[in-house]
DNA sequence: CACGGTATCACGTAAATACGTGAGATTGTA
DNA sequence: TACAATCTCACGTATTTACGTGATACCGTG
């Protein structure tokens, strides 16, 4: 670690033995001080609460008994806001994943992960990065692929996609037939086909699916 | 590498240099061989469809002259569906790491990335793992978190959401009063709050800003 | 208590939308 | 060549939307 500073570190996991473990892995270090080691996220809230310090890092554990990790995430960042959280994980697990980093998670740690592998990765941390092995990586870009590609074409042609974006953009029938030199009668009949293309009956339906499935 | 099965890599990388000094790190491993490595997108793209073979790996710059790297994933994914490409990247760069990730690319390598951590890399990618360091995945992140952050609240009461919800629902005023059991003027009165609040004059350009910056 | 914010409801009107129905022109393809 | 798909335009109408301009009522705060 270049940085010769102190870095406090808290655990949030149930798991006793893990735990220990962590928090021996951790008192190696002499540039890494433990603040607490708590069994679950209220025990973690109520001694964040009570005092008046914020670890740098916190290493909190997805799956806890009571409030999970991932609802635990935001009562940390409102109670220690600059604490980075870095969440535990059980081999490369599940879905939440992605609640996780909607709730601001900073980081991934598989359990099984050697001891240096985790100095490493508190290392990064510190330097402001967001380390997750392969496999996480992995589901997060998955994640991000299914987010902007459109589920389906719905098989719209050119002039109808081009249409249907002005109408994304809130345009009125005449503002685009004005646009793209049509008569608004074209237009009207070109946003029929949209619906039944798409199977809706209104503007704003179209709308909201045009965005939700990144069409056009 | 637990696999003992061959990987097949091509490289397209315009800087001569560093071009070479991959060939030299790849050719260490016996489980690795080189089927081509091109200073162009277009140079491989030629290969790739001259040939009917196609590599596992495709390790490709991101700033390449002529067509980008980000330009020639869709090309690389059409000619060959299965290679996992992993762009190269200067520091931990810029934004188009969004675009990248969008186009389907596996993984990310900086470099100045030691030999050693290479083959890590590729044996990652092979794993199928989407390898990418510590302040790569933090970008990603970033992004993420960005996409499904209420930009702005815009003061939306609890009603008015409520309301708001339905709107984007494709529901109509008469409908929506029915659901909630208000007078169809109470919602139309809400629904131009909203209009205000948000400051659009339209149900579509509503529909648009509510689900785009993530409201309600 | 007065005031601001919220929630509720009403009347009226101009504009926009949704949809039925029909039709001519072009283009690619079977 | 015939057919399907696409793009273009038109008329008419019922419904919906957008917005001006009111009003009453509740609630919490200064």
């Amino acid at each position: 670690m270049e940085k010769r500073r102190h870095l406090s570190v808290i655990i949030v996991e149930d798991n006793m033995f893990f735990r220990k473990t962590l928090l021996n892995v951790l008192e190696q270090s002499q540039h890494l001080h433990c603040l607490g080691a708590y069994e679950s996220c209220e025990a973690a809230i109520r001694s964040l609460k009570r005092n008046d310090w914020q670890p740098d890092i916190m290493l909190m554990d997805i799956g806890l008994p009571g409030m999970s990790g991932i609802e635990g995430i935001p009562h940390m960042k409102k109670l220690a806001p600059d604490t980075r959280i870095v969440m535990l994980t059980i081999h490369e697990d599940h879905d939440n994943i992605f609640q996780a980093i909607c709730a601001g998670a900073s980081g991934y740690l598989v359990k099984d992960t050697p001891p240096d592998e985790i100095m490493e990765l508190i290392a990064q941390i510190d330097r402001g990065g967001a380390p997750m092995n392969a496999h996480i990586a992995k589901k997060v870009l998955d994640l991000f692929q299914k987010m902007v590609t459109p589920t389906e074409s719905y098989n719209l042609t050119q002039r109808e996609k081009e249409i249907l974006k002005l109408v994304v953009d809130g345009h009125s029938n005449r503002t685009i037939a004005e646009m793209i030199f049509l008569s608004p009668h074209t237009v009207d009949t070109h946003i029929r086909h949209i619906y039944n293309k798409l199977e809706v009956h209104s503007r704003s339906s179209a709308v909201a699916k045009a965005i939700r499935e990144n069409l056009f």
